[in-house]
DNA sequence: CATGAATGAGTGTTCATTCAT
DNA sequence: AATGAATGAACACTCATTCAT
């Protein structure tokens, strides 16, 4: 592109430096990656930034280059982006026309979906573990996932109770249950399930709690099996 | 007191030492105890055995003289007894006599209220916390506790279809999908509900749990509300 | 004193323990006393924590059982008492009844004495160069140390002013004179003296730093060598 | 600009670079002056590199273009100009033909006054500071700076004597006793007093040390105040 | 010439663990 | 049985220095 095609003699002079530092924009995710399965593994404490540096591939110092300290990584991991993912559930209710009890399967097999493909399903269990020793994160995770979340699945239930599909419940309480099984499913990967003890399959899991949790939310008694 | 009263001869070496021995039998329970609030607050790498001594108002190497190191003192946490307490359902199953609806309903209840009243029910935070740090830990307690959990909860379930009163789904998924709320809870109280996130009510949140999954599981309508 | 004199036969059991535990309560002043002659040798910072703790006979960690940190340890340094050898003075002031000249040369003369046989005279070598990274501590310094001293010498200058034996100069001035040669021959002998460059006689030094300045101070003509 | 305007052939290889070199020669001076700066009010060790490059306005890198290390700084800021002022000082000499009262007086005052407006008066802090991690140095000043200073001094009190108007004393006492207040003087402001500790105002210092030093020194009583 | 990026070699500090008493 | 004192082994973080561009 920037050399002419008809370059007949190509003089030393003429060198291309294009090559050139990729690496600097990417180290911080990089870093973050690493941190993120370390965390994960391990708990905070005790992973070592060096641990996290060699995963990356860096050296110890260069981490400091990139983030104030071990805690300031922390927080960016947990900071990090679930919300994209919750919001592709906004998406879906916004468009669906259809009953609500096949949204709200779409819904929970969506994120299920999306989360089990990334490493951010981890974070469950990386909050809860620290979330007493570091407070500050625990509300600001509250409020930017769990409070996001909800807020989302608030919504499906208050139009399936519109339009005559469910009961009306408790709905804080419903909108927990619908979470719960979920979370807790991750939660439990990245801990006993990492451990070697045995984990229920994942989808007949969520397959059953949907069907238990619609039947139940259901005004309309379903055709049993 | 302890040495016969006749002895005459006060040999200088013969010296009695009856004085104490006073709590000694007490000592290891009371290390346990503090190291479990510890534990469960602050996780176990951060927690020093220095705060747990103190907390047991003994100095930090008393601690030594009854457990080997700091990995045995967790270990030893965790591998108490919750057993007691699941048992009591299995009692409960033995002699109830009524539908099984309700004994489900009185089973999660009761270990709801056992577990809600003692520092156990910090338990599954920490072991989720740790499981991969203690892969050995994880599987104990896995099979001591929640296969134990899993294997009364299933015989209701099983009691249920066999007496025509629950539909008949995947049952390994059914338990957990019953245990699955209540875990989390104890889960969240200790964690983000610790950290000042707002935390659902326990009695609304169980009996919206009970009133969704028994209708969930239901074989015949039931009235609805 | 426990055993009587006439011992006969001593028994195994009668064994006396009482060498025990001296050094607790000497740690902190040896730890004192290595710090101080490091911190004078090779300035705060170039004085690894390490090498206190070496060169007082114990372990690096065991230092931080007795101080904070290293600042703590520096500042229990340049705290410790300059004040009872100026206090000396003070009373020497009291005492006297002789002309303020004498009185002068003997109080000089005496702190440079009492001084020089203590690692204190390296203090003010120590004060100069952290003074900027440690302002308080140069100020609490100054209010007990500096300001103690000069208010003593004030007293002598008062003094032969008021019977006549001195010229009436600018008195805050003078005193700073008075100390000036002093303070920069303790200042010296730690830095450059300490490096092979050559120093003064410190007796011929003082001889000739009084006999200048008592003749400058002095309203009579005295006696010219 | 600087090149020909009738250059018909810009062929690509022939690129000229003549911009800059800008203050390539100014560079080694403002890192020194940085330098300087910032050892004296921190001293060498708590003096970032990256700090001294900073406020020298180039990169860290660039620092050791153009010199060998750090070390190589200090050495080369320490090794820098006091020479010159201080023969102002013997040009005085020569050229003066009043009294030696005077002359000194005004040697004096020059000296205090030259040094006083540069940074230079901040090196006996920073030499005092680091004479011993930097023996060579430490013998090097004193042989360039302090005895240059001396003898000086030496050759002023020896013109005294020698008119008659200087009494004979311990001349190498007496040069230190000349000194030491005016060293004194900017010791303390580079460290006691831009810490915010008191200080004397230096014109009546000064006046007052010369006030009682030439009294001191001189063979016929002075007229009195 | 200049620098952004990277790092090896430290340093202060902590903590589980031991041991003499 | 209990503990005050001590420490070896780590670990987070820093900084002088290098090097590819």
């Amino acid at each position: 592109m920037t050399t002419k095609a008809t370059i007949i003699r190509p003089t030393p002079a003429a060198v291309e430096k294009k090559r050139a530092r990729r690496r600097k924009e990417a180290r911080p995710s990089e870093l973050m990656a690493a941190a993120i399965e370390l965390f994960i593994e391990r708990g905070y404490a005790a992973t070592r930034s060096e641990d996290i540096a060699a995963r990356a591939g860096v050296s110890k110092a260069t981490l400091y280059l990139y983030f104030e300290d071990k805690e300031a990584l922390f927080k960016a991991v947990i900071t990090q982006g679930v919300v994209p993912i919750l919001d592709e559930g906004a998406h879906l209710i916004d468009e669906f026309t259809g009953d609500s009890s096949t949204l709200l399967r779409e819904l929970l097999t969506r994120w299920q979906v999306r989360f089990s493909a990334s490493p951010l399903c981890g974070i469950p269990k990386l909050m809860i573990s620290e979330a007493r020793n570091f407070p500050e994160l625990a509300l600001y995770h509250e409020k930017v996932a769990y409070a996001h979340a909800r807020k989302i699945l608030g919504r499906v239930i208050e139009r399936g109770v519109a339009r005559g599909e469910f009961r009306s419940l408790d709905q804080d309480a419903v909108v927990e249950l619908l979470i719960a099984p979920l979370l807790m499913h991750f939660i439990w990967q990245h801990s006993m399930g990492a451990s070697g003890c045995p984990t229920v399959d994942p989808t007949r899991y969520l397959d059953t709690h949907l069907d238990l949790i619609l039947a139940g939310l259901a005004t309309q008694p379903q055709p049993r099996s």
